[in-house]
RNA sequence: UGGGCUGUCGCCAAGCGGUAAGGCAACGGACUUUGACUCCGUCAUCCCGUGGGUUCGAAUCCCGCCAGCCCAG
C-alpha cells in the first residue's frame, strides 16, 4: 500500500480493552494508524503506592498498549501531558471540593487533556483525526450541517455522557470505532486478536488516585487538612462534628460516622460556613438545576424553551425535562419529575433521543 | 442513701420463663472510566450492669450491690 497517501489517525491508547480494540479495527479499515498512550501524572503526583493496573497510565499499563501497537505493526509513543493533566484535571478537582462541590474529573480531561490537547498535537504530526475507545458515536446531520455525538449502540456501556463538551470542529476529526459494538463484542475481539489485556477488569475509581481515598489525594495534593466543621440538621440542630467538607457530596449516606435510627443524607454543603447538612431521603429530590459553561452541539443554542431528556450524573437514565436558556452562559432545567441528590459540580447532559444535544456544569 | 424509673452489640431498640428481632453505624463484596446512591453479605455462639437465688431451663421471676436519670429535699 501507498503510505504516503493513507488517512493517517492518532489513536490514544490506554492499555486498556477498548482502546486496544478500536485500534485493531482502524487498523482493519486502513488506516495510518499511531498508537499514542498519554502520560497524565507522575508517581508523586499520584497516591504512593502506583503499581496498581488499574491506573491508566500506570507502567503496565503503558507495556499493555506497546505490546498492542507492535502486535498490529503501529507506531507507538508516549505523550506526557502530566502538565497539562495537574493543571487542568487535578487543580480544578481539588477546587471544586474545596469549595463544596463535587466534581467530575474524567469529563475534564476529555474536553482538557485527552481530547482537547490531542488533537493540537495530533495536528502537529500531520494527523487528520483522533481516536479514541469510547463507546458513542459521531454522525454527520445533512439537515443542520451539523456533526451529532450519538450514545454507543450498547446502552450498558454509553459513554456519550463524558463528551458532551466536543466541539464541531473536534467531532469532525474523531474516530470512535466502537460506537457500534457491544462489550462482550470488543471483548471477543481483543480475545480472537491475542492482546495481552482482554480479560482485564473495567476501569473504575479515579485514574489519579487507585486506592479510591480521593480526601487523602487532597490533603497530599495540597499539603493541608481539612477543617472539621459541624453536622447540621435541616433545621439548624447540630448532630456532630464533620472530617471537612471536601469529604462528603450531596445524597452522600455512609462515611458520616453517626447514627440515626433513620439512615441520614447529605443534603447540602455550606463552604462558608464550613458545614455539612444533613437531613432523609426525601430531602434530597428538586425538579430543577441551573447549569453553566455549557456547550452544545446538536444545535447552535437553545432559543425556546426545549424538551429533552437529561443526565445529571453518568450511569443513571436520563430524565425528561425542559431546558431554557436563562443567560449568556447559563441554562436552567426543569425536570417533570424531581431528581435525586442534583449535585454542584456534576455534569449535566441532554439528549434527544440518542443525540447529545449539549451539557453544562451544575451550579 | 425518702420515693420512682432505667441498665440488651459503637448508637437506637425488640424481647415479659424456653434458650438474644430490627434499624443506624462499621466492615467486606457487587455495580461503575467521577464522587455518590443502590444491591448482597458479615456483625452480641460463657457473660443480656453485677453477685446470688428460684426453676429441667431465665435477658425475662426473687434478693443484694453498682451505675445513670427523675421527683422529693
Amino acid at each position: 500500500m501507498n503510505g504516503d497517501k493513507r488517512v493517517r489517525v492518532l489513536t490514544a491508547m490506554s492499555g486498556g480493552v477498548d482502546s486496544s480494540v478500536a485500534a485493531l479495527l482502524l487498523k482493519q479499515e486502513g488506516y495510518d494508524n499511531i498508537g499514542v498512550t498519554l502520560k497524565l501524572f507522575s508517581g508523586e503526583d499520584s497516591t504512593e503506592d502506583f503499581r496498581g493496573e488499574k491506573a491508566c497510565c500506570s507502567l503496565e499499563s503503558v507495556e499493555a498498549a506497546r505490546s498492542v501497537a507492535n502486535r498490529l505493526h503501529m507506531p507507538f509513543y508516549v505523550f506526557n501531558f502530566a502538565g497539562d493533566f495537574r493543571r487542568e484535571v487535578m487543580d480544578r478537582f481539588v477546587e471544586t471540593y474545596k469549595s463544596g462541590g463535587t466534581p467530575n474529573p474524567c469529563i475534564s480531561c476529555n474536553r482538557y487533556v485527552k481530547l482537547g490537547k490531542l488533537f493540537l498535537r495530533a495536528a502537529e504530526i500531520g494527523c487528520e483525526y483522533v481516536a479514541t475507545g469510547h463507546y458513542a458515536r459521531v454522525e454527520h446531520d445533512s439537515g443542520s450541517g451539523r456533526r451529532l455525538l450519538k450514545k454507543g449502540i450498547d446502552e450498558d456501556k454509553d459513554q456519550s455522557y463524558f463528551l458532551y463538551n466536543l466541539s464541531q470542529d473536534q467531532l469532525s476529526h474523531l474516530l470512535l470505532p466502537l460506537g457500534g459494538l457491544t462489550k462482550p463484542q470488543v471483548r471477543q475481539l481483543a480475545e480472537e486478536s491475542g492482546f495481552i489485556n482482554a480479560r482485564r477488569q473495567e476501569s473504575q475509581d479515579i485514574c489519579f488516585v487507585p486506592d479510591g481515598d480521593y480526601a487523602g489525594f487532597i490533603e497530599r495534593y495540597t499539603g493541608a487538612s481539612p477543617e472539621p466543621g459541624d453536622f447540621v440538621g435541616t433545621s439548624g440542630q447540630v448532630y456532630g462534628r464533620h472530617r471537612g467538607i471536601i469529604r462528603y457530596t450531596i445524597g452522600q449516606r455512609k462515611g458520616l460516622g453517626l447514627s440515626f435510627s433513620q439512615p441520614m443524607y447529605v443534603c447540602g454543603i455550606v463552604p462558608l460556613k464550613n458545614q455539612v447538612i444533613l437531613g432523609e431521603d426525601n430531602e434530597l429530590f428538586s425538579d430543577r438545576l441551573i447549569a453553566r459553561d455549557l456547550n452544545f452541539i446538536a444545535v447552535e443554542s437553545i432559543k425556546e424553551p426545549l424538551r429533552v431528556t437529561a443526565k445529571i450524573r453518568y450511569r443513571h437514565k436520563e430524565q425528561p425535562a425542559t431546558a431554557v436558556q436563562t443567560g449568556p452562559d447559563e441554562l436552567t432545567l426543569h425536570f417533570d419529575r424531581p431528581q435525586r441528590a442534583i449535585t454542584r459540580g456534576q455534569a449535566v447532559v441532554m439528549y434527544d433521543g440518542d443525540t447529545v444535544i449539549g451539557g453544562g456544569t451544575i451550579c
